[in-house]
DNA sequence: CTGTTAGCGCATTCAG
DNA sequence: CTGAATGCGCTAACAG
């Protein structure tokens, strides 16, 4: 903080006044002459005055800042949910404090504790893959905090939360697939314990279930991570397969492009002889070659629901209102990775 | 903020002594008998209490938390710097408060001022493309606050900065176009006003005058941003030309994707017709077909680097240390979108 | 060693 | 309408 800040206490010394007719002005209070005011403003325009947001804090018990904790940053995915949380909460005048666990479950307790610490007035969190217990943020509910869980369930635990349908968005894509005569579909996972993975799992295995299709364990790989290299390894493994597969779902855009150079350098055309699917809609995934087929997220919206979720929150008395549990559809964008549907 | 935080009087009435005992007890203050203290230290971890930053921060005028403005999060580049600012940061107790601008000048004039009243302890600030005055920054820096500018340069404005040498990474990248034998290698340029895209395309000219070729006016376009699609109408305006060029310098990945994807739709091969070179090496470069020849730049470094700084000025008393200026040194990385050097 | 006092900057009683 | 007093939670200076 800086060295000389202008207080409440210097413009009522400067100008033979109490604090408190300062603070009146300020707040255009009605119990003051206008005549005052007027005076009192503009010495507080001439010397600078603004207020001490920590001193408010302290007296209001509340910092309008928001605390933000997501997995990684660098993300498009995450950037982008931010984004949304962002242009929510500007104009409400709350700030974000934002921070990335990196995947990892130390860390995001860490980093909670601390913007507990700050005292945040919410939280806005999208846990770690390895977040397995949710005790950190049961104490972060209990003690009184509200939060929002998005993006990634947190199952079995009961607070607001914001998903997408990963089911369905998986469904759809192996549908889709299936219907262009794809006979060998092959899935490419996540990490295992991700909510999302799962259900994007669940959705592969569905579709094909209900397409009477077998569900074969050598078509299921599951990499290390959702990295581009990861989906290249992965790919690998199913290129080793005595019977190759005719179109492989991926976890997410990432693996999708790992898996689409490891198909290429192998000769391989795709769709012709193997059609790739992702997920995310990255910006990049229109320009590849072939451009990929792709589940579209409403990831933005994701944020700005969950943000709006918090705000209401913040904004109501009532204390048990039910947790609200919202589920954002996804969309399949066909692009030229994928074979066409016959007419 | 909760509704019942327990306070270090909480603490004092339940032992009937002095919150000042307290006090001393939590801040292992040695004028405080072992016992006492252990006494008092179980009952705050029975009691769960936690102290009050917002007390602490009024009393000891700092926050712990450090401003970081960016022009968009969304972008891997900075996402990628503040991945940087968080590792740095992140061990030394200090916390971030991130808000991207959007480009927009006005928003970052309030973003600024929004955080200057939360009394954030210092700024990380990468400008929007349209800050065309630095009015705001200075009055920050008048008014004490300690502030770093990193990435994108404030020509004229005396303060510390963190900057990637670009115009160094063009000249690299243009002089290998020159090498492999491109004799007409045209510049799609970024954002006018950006500090980096003037070095870049200085480096561009310098390498042709250096080499004895011509700078030509035809060559250079300046598309609207620098995004993808700026890239796809830029390139469609090189292809306009009676004589193509047999090289492009873009001023980062994202327009040069997109001018991939117009050269390839036109037939034209990459590179034997058309080197093609970006700048920044996203993670996806190397996916593309053909993989992409960028400049690297050591973006994490950057942020790591300007965040050292920001803490170095935190930590230190002395009020006229020189402003430092820091150049970080870009790499070319050579891939398939350009043609190889002849042995 | 320990308690009392004061004050960080502010808004909100309560008396005038 | 206005000023004095109080307290948010905490530490530091000052007395014991």
């Amino acid at each position: 903080m800086r060295k000389n800040q202008v207080t409440i206490t210097d413009l009522a010394r400067e100008l033979n006044v109490s604090p408190s007719t300062i603070s009146r002005a300020l707040n255009n209070s009605p119990f003051i002459s206008e005549e005052r005011k007027r005076v009192i403003l503009d010495l507080a325009a001439k010397m600078k005055y603004s207020p001490n947001q920590l001193a408010l804090s302290l007296l209001n018990k509340r910092t309008k800042i928001l605390g933000v904790v997501v997995p990684e940053i660098t993300s498009y995915y995450f950037s982008t949910a931010i984004n949304g949380i962002q242009d929510k909460v500007g104009s409400s005048g709350y700030k974000l404090m934002i921070s990335q666990s990196n995947e990892s479950f130390e860390e995001e307790i860490r980093i909670l504790e601390a913007m507990a610490l700050v005292r945040v007035d919410g939280f806005l969190i999208s846990p770690s893959s390895n977040t397995v217990n949710f005790d950190h943020l049961e104490k972060l509910r209990d003690s009184g905090f509200p939060l929002v869980i998005f993006d990634r369930d947190c199952l079995g635990f009961d607070i607001d939360k914001v998903v997408v349908d990963d089911y369905s968005g998986a469904l759809q894509a192996v549908e889709y697939l299936i219907q262009t005569g794809c006979k060998r579909i092959a899935h490419i996972s996540g990490s295992t314990n991700l909510s999302t993975a799962k259900h994007r799992k669940n959705g592969y295995i569905d579709a094909l279930l209900k397409n009477n299709f077998e569900v074969l364990e050598e078509l299921i790989v599951c990499g290390e991570d959702s990295s581009s290299e990861s989906g290249v390894a992965s790919m690998k493994k199913l290129l080793e397969l005595e019977e190759l597969p005719d179109a492989v779902f991926c976890y997410n855009d990432a693996i999708a492009i790992g898996a689409m150079s490891v198909i290429r350098e192998n000769g391989i055309k795709i769709p012709d002889q193997i059609s790739l699917v992702g997920f995310d809609d990255e910006p990049y995934s229109s320009y590849f070659k072939p451009s990929l087929t792709s589940v579209w997220q409403p990831i933005y919206d994701l944020g700005l629901l969950s943000a709006k979720i918090l705000l209401d929150k913040l904004n109501t008395d009532v204390e048990d209102m039910k947790y609200r549990f919202e589920v954002l559809k996804p969309e399949l964008v066909i692009r030229d990775s994928s074979r066409k549907l016959k007419e």
